[in-house]
DNA sequence: AATGAATGAGATTTCATTCAT
DNA sequence: TATGAATGAAATCTCATTCAT
């Protein structure tokens, strides 16, 4: 008896991925068992999505949107200071796996393995902290001799790191505290030039 | 037809495990490519090891007693002020990474290994890290509102996912400019307090 | 290639576990064997049975129902003597295995299924006739020294043990001569307090 | 290392074997099991026996020779008087099975499977119960139409069903009880000619 | 469009058997 | 003669995918 309800088929799907990726990593879900708990029939699974690859793909991107979304409107509504921008930049992303935390663990954690099909959707960029680090080191605020694209990408497997550990962690420490931390370890923070 | 050789079968099969999974996944490997690339019948495999999460396990084992031997020795031989100390123990882990890129990979990548009959092995202890920063904090040597605890375990982050990152990239930094980077962001450098 | 035919895979299934089973005994039977004999693809095979011990299983259970079934409806119609009881019984068993030789041996044959996971379905309730010989020793119909519970138990393996034997023999009696003896050989007549 | 103790590693294997086998029957037992249990190689199983079944032939006919050899016994040493010449035969098969459980649920119990190689090796014989009963017919002692031949099988159905059932019962009857109750079902018993 | 029974390629795992020592 | 690591055929079972309804 096939056509049950023609509604909200994609939604449900997208819903019933992310909680069993988040739970079992995409290797150990089936495209059987998503369909199952989006109660959508597996034919309409494949209706959807060519296969759980790209399922997994869309909540990936979705999220990467969303991320940079919430950190490009933090960065902007902050002081232009670096310190602050960083900070806003830090207390969006702390705030956005706090409130999404499966759809941060799906896109950031170990979750590259995507296989044959599908190529990996995660290349946090740091291209823009790595051109703010420049400037600064050009108007000699951080030290000169340091690597800003090393420092750039270093810094991101901080955060991430960091924030994946914090959403799995027993007894996690406060939002606000993490986001101190993080700054202090950020390089416009950890390497700005101190005057004598 | 049985005993062909009367090699090495263990040795065989944790070199084919560990160029395969850190090729393909753990996933995406499966015991008969593991035996057919050691040169091993199948039931040898099984002979050996449970399945092949038994045998990523024993990868994951070895490397992570490896890792930590060189760096207990690095640090032993080092000058005992802090940051001389920090930077022997980074330097240990960039050597290792670059030599043993497969293992470093397999053990401290993407994974989660074998979902339900065996646990992963990976809980890089950040203790030590804790330990040192809290007596340097106690000395007044680095900032009183540091949590050291959160910063010891997001400089883990950054040095495993930056040497993650840095054995795959197309067109890797220097090692000692890696060991720089990581040196300016460890907490023991980033956090220290500047006296007037 | 999926759906071939929209027939009756499970009575498909049913009937050629029953085949093999009986010919061969549930060890020296493998799923694909039963797959492939119900012109049924091996998929649809565990789509509908766990393992072959489940097919077994249904199988006994079923053959165990209809045996109690012919045998209820056969005492309900005879006379209301023991000796007509029992004769109805015997009558109705030996019909059924007459009729459903494979299934019969399957359920009551050696048939121990599968070990581990399916318990045996067998358990040939011995309780009503104990309790018919019970009430024929009270009323001083039958040898009041006879231990009923063993009685009844024994002859459900006479019964048993014959009609198995009896299906396997190439040179097989009448089906009314069984009757008879084992009629003879029930406790019934065989325990029955004979008069001066 | 080869060669350790040359001894017994016969009586062994057949005792490691009988064990398994009545634990867990014929096929989910196998050779490499039996011989660990045994405390030998095995290749040294394979130098004594074809294969597991050549094993538990071994163990079934010693175990009928040895069932024969004590009937004829018992049945020697008894009173020639029918009756107790049935008595004698039921002690003995009773005390026999109490005394070795394991070797009578192997040879009697559902081990006929003995699969492709090796044929069963059980064929209790009847005849010597047939040619009793047919001599007291012809006495007139016991009923004329009783089919002696059909009655000899079915009181071996029940003898083996029964002892079967008493080695595994929780809550085993007293051994004479239970050769009490045997003897009132044997034929020589049930079937005798009652006179007025 | 939605369904889910059916499919079979392929992965996992067992175990009887051999043979170099 | 005894040993047991090694072997691979064969069994079990999973799951992505199709397609008749």
């Amino acid at each position: 008896m096939p056509r049950r309800k023609l509604e909200d088929a994609k939604p449900r799907l997208l819903a019933a991925g992310l909680s069993l990726f988040s739970k079992l990593g995409s290797e150990r879900v089936n495209s059987n068992a998503i369909a199952r708990r989006a109660k959508v029939g597996i034919g309409t699974f494949y209706a959807h999505y060519e296969d759980k690859y790209a399922l997994l793909q869309e909540i990936q991107i979705r999220t990467l949107t969303g991320l940079r979304d919430v950190r490009i409107a933090a960065v902007r509504r902050a002081d232009p200071a670096p310190q602050s921008q960083a900070r806003a930049a830090i207390t969006s992303a702390v705030r956005f796996a706090a409130r999404h935390p499966q759809a941060y663990r799906v896109t950031l954690g170990r979750e590259r393995a995507g296989a044959t099909k599908h190529r990996p959707v995660v290349s946090e960029s740091t291209r823009p902290t790595a051109e703010v680090l420049r400037e600064l080191q050009a108007a000699g605020r951080i030290d000169p001799e340091l690597n800003v694209d090393l420092a750039a990408r270093a810094y991101a497997a901080t955060e991430v790191g960091t924030l994946l550990w914090w959403l799995d962690d027993p007894d996690p420490a406060e939002a606000s505290e993490l986001v101190d931390t993080l700054l202090r370890l950020h390089p416009v923070v950890a390497c700005r030039v101190t005057r004598a």
